[in-house]
DNA sequence: CTGTTAGCGCCTTCAA
DNA sequence: TTGAAGGCGCTAACAG
């Protein structure tokens, strides 16, 4: 049916071999005879069958990057730095889309199998300490983006400093006048705890303590990550006799859901109500979002980078890069009055 | 290194061909035998190698999603319908940012091959006629969504009545007494051209005509899928003595420019500028935008369904799924003044 | 420099 | 019902 490599040496009139060895890029192969090959080659239209070089080499040319990206639109933008740093090379990318805890048990089981990709992504996901074991035996090629848990501490990673970075955003309204920060995130427990919530969370908490303050446990509330669950708890938040003056929200999504919480009570922002959130996702700046930034896209381009590494010398020593946060001040913040 | 189906076998004492059977569902191997197998293969915690068995079969198990998923946020959307309904099939996806026409051609040429993936997916990407010679007789299966061009007709395809679309936004201004009604989208010409683009531009001219209006050629422009060139073109076109009291926008990514570019030159929406997008992202909610609604998950849900079916019977007359648009009308429309 | 051969791990006849 | 053998298309080691 299709042609093959054999094909190709029956018109070039030369063995298999040497088919395999220009299409390796053998130097020892001389000029005339390549240059036959190459002719046949084209002649025929044949390109080699990939499965069967991977069966040969023993490898799967494939990565795979398991990453909730619908659920996180902060996930697609790193996502997008992976396909942008991994064409271009040989590796196919395969992507898992992760919207529930089950589909992320089966993922990092079937899935992250030596047998069925060469290395794995994996982005912002929740990671127990029995995945951590799981991985850490099976001895695939990993790099974990956005994922910033102690247990981690000897695995391949890319993060930003969480907890820095949600102290920035309070030392921000601190700073501005505000003592009654609210604080609106996911829920920080199973059975998805997204880490980088909890640390947003810890850093929150330090920014109040350092300033004196003591986190008042009426104003941080959890709910799905979405804009209109985040909506309904900012809500109630809002509603309260002694409420906030300011919320910081864990994720750009989280906060437009606090902004329209805001406009449906009928406080304006940012006169009435300061609003940070984290991630600065591309509408954000429409929106005029104070907000922190993180590099997105740099995440996972470095992630695809640092893996194709651990991927040649798997033994090195595993590393962590932390990139910077950056406090992004738009309009949604105002001095407390 | 990695065991395989041998090592199963002589575990559990069968010839390799039977291991084989009880893998593949095979009703005949009596259920002592499998049995024994089956417990071989838990102790062993052995899996296939889909490698191997995808050599031996002759099929890559494998479907392509070609997408500009970073440079039109909708995609996403679609791209999370495919994902969505890939998962629970033997498949895996493999997906292809697209950014440039270079990309493009690329993917189409050497990611489109049947040595590489048993199917194709193409999402929301100009095509041309040579594109089209091309798929035709390259023979592998292929799905084409949400690109109408009647070049297309005997191509299996799921897609929006975009002429309508348009025809329904700006019905909908005219209906509010806008005569002066202006057009922005991406270049509708080489070296990118996404038809849906130039189908709204249809549905506009139409609905002016029926309308027994003129279509003003400074009333329409084109630059980049992006906010920031729709603003700059947006702010162009208002600032012109005979300005357009309504804007429609091709996407709603468009139309957040639009947004800006009145906001800036102290416009005020709707009061004195109409706005309509188009595609219905996520965020065009929060942001009360009136847009016309495409069922942008489903879209890839089908996708992936009749691409299934084509795999199955390569041989099926193509089929051209229309996709019903809907007019969502929020506050950035109201009656001309 | 080049042809030949032996796998890679699995599926599928073909016999038994 | 089951074991053995051949082949999927390619790479790599071994002769020549």
């Amino acid at each position: 049916m299709a042609i093959t490599i054999r094909d190709v040496a029956k018109k070039a009139g030369v063995g298999l071999g040497t088919v395999s060895r220009v299409l390796n890029q053998s130097p020892q192969v001389r000029d005339v005879t390549r240059q036959r090959v190459l002719d046949a080659i084209d002649e025929l239209d044949y390109s080699p069958s990939p499965i069967a070089r991977r069966l040969s080499l023993g490898k799967t040319h494939t990565i795979a990057a398991i990453i909730p990206f619908f659920t996180r639109p902060a996930a697609v933008e790193r996502l997008r730095g992976v396909t942008y740093s991994i064409s271009g090379t040989e590796y196919d990318l395969i992507v898992a889309d992760i919207e529930t805890p089950e589909r992320r048990v089966a993922a990092f089981k079937e899935l992250a199998r030596r047998e069925r990709v060469d290395g794995v992504l994996i982005i912002s996901l929740p990671f127990s300490e029995k995945d951590a074991e799981h991985f850490k035996k099976s001895g695939i090629p990993l790099v974990i983006i956005d994922v910033n848990d102690p247990i981690l501490h000897d695995f391949n990673r890319i993060v930003v400093d969480d907890i820095e970075g949600g102290r920035k955003a309070v030392q921000h309204l601190l700073d501005l006048g505000h003592t009654n920060i609210g604080y609106i995130s996911d829920v920080l427990e199973e059975p998805f705890p997204f880490s980088a919530s909890r640390a947003r969370f810890t850093g929150y908490c330090q920014a109040l303590e350092a300033a004196g303050l003591n986190p008042r446990p009426d104003l941080h509330r959890h709910g799905e990550h979405s804009r209109s669950d985040a909506k309904i708890i900012a809500a109630e938040m809002l509603r309260m006799v002694d409420r906030p003056t300011a919320i910081f929200a864990a994720s750009d999504t989280q906060a437009f859901g606090v902004l329209e919480a805001a406009r449906e009570i009928g406080l304006r922002v940012p006169e009435d109500l300061s609003v940070v959130g984290y991630d600065n996702v591309e509408i954000a700046e429409h929106l005029g979002l104070t907000t922190v930034q993180q590099l997105l896209i740099e995440s996972g381009e470095k992630g695809v980078r640092l893996l194709l590494e651990v991927m040649e010398d798997p033994l090195r020593e595993p590393e962590c890069e932390i990139l910077p946060s950056e406090l992004i001040i738009r309009n949604t913040t105002a001095p407390h009055s």
